[in-house]
DNA sequence: TTGTGTGCAAAGATTTTGCAGAAAT
DNA sequence: ATTTCTGCAAAATCTTTGCACACAA
């Protein structure tokens, strides 16, 4: 994960033929700037405050691109719509299955949690490795 | 988990308030014959083999009735729509970046792609607690 | 100037739901 | 007999996309 401060935003994304617009920036700087896990509509009405004309189509077109760029991740909670998550320090996360919301855990948190798994709070883990698979390597 | 072999299945939903349909169990016995992890709309297209007058929209209401009682689980991944999973082992799930499949990991294979993780295969790894929260235990 | 990005609106895709009748207990 | 479940189709929800114009480099 690549923060703000230690990237010229603009340079990074021309080298990689993007550009770097006012709604992309915006939208960058909102999801930053949260420790909840907001979903894109959620995006779109915070950065409508501040970018009025944005379109909801935008908001989608850039979170997937900076998905793709790695500058922010998608959570996979188990409601129908995704999440989107900008933190830059590694941490894990615990949905409540009752009122959806998302926690951060640290490791050690998360640690703590495993431990009381079955019989505790958390009632089910999902683990989910993403890579290339050998036949699409060849 | 609870396998198919040691349960009453009739006698399990009825304590519950539910009840054994023909529906139900095909598509129980269905998606636990599939090492795959089909979306709602494949579980349809094979179910309607066996069983042609089944709509959709029972499928979909069976798909969440056996995920809210834990009998099959539903897992996202990273295209948008829901797979769902009757394995009663316990295991973890590397999702191909290319071709989206997604692949079953034992234990052991887990913690040996986990070991390569950074070089090797996987590329990025999410792990999500499941669970109530203390808000909402209260 | 040359592409990439945006706004708008429409389309696409997936999932849910209301209702009358069917089926399970 | 009672209540849950189903089929059907429509609706709801979420996300993507085509096009003409705007903007970044």
């Amino acid at each position: 994960m690549i923060t703000n401060k230690k990237l010229n935003l603009k340079g990074y994304f021309n080298r990689r033929g993007g550009r770097l617009t006012q709604q992309r920036l915006i939208i960058l700087q909102e999801l930053s700037g949260l420790s909840s896990h907001p979903t894109a509509e959620t995006v779109y009405r915070l950065v409508r405050k501040k970018f009025p004309k944005i379109s909801l189509g935008t908001v989608y077109r850039n979170l997937n691109y900076l998905t793709n760029e790695g500058l922010i991740k998608q959570l996979k909670t188990n409601d129908d719509k995704f999440h989107f998550d900008a933190k830059f320090t590694d941490h894990l996360h615990f949905i409540c299955q009752r009122c959806k919301k998302i926690y951060d855990l640290s490791k050690s948190q998360f640690l703590k949690s495993l431990k009381n798994y079955s019989g505790g709070q958390v009632k089910k883990i999902e683990c989910y490795l993403f890579g290339i698979c050998k036949k699409c390597k060849k």
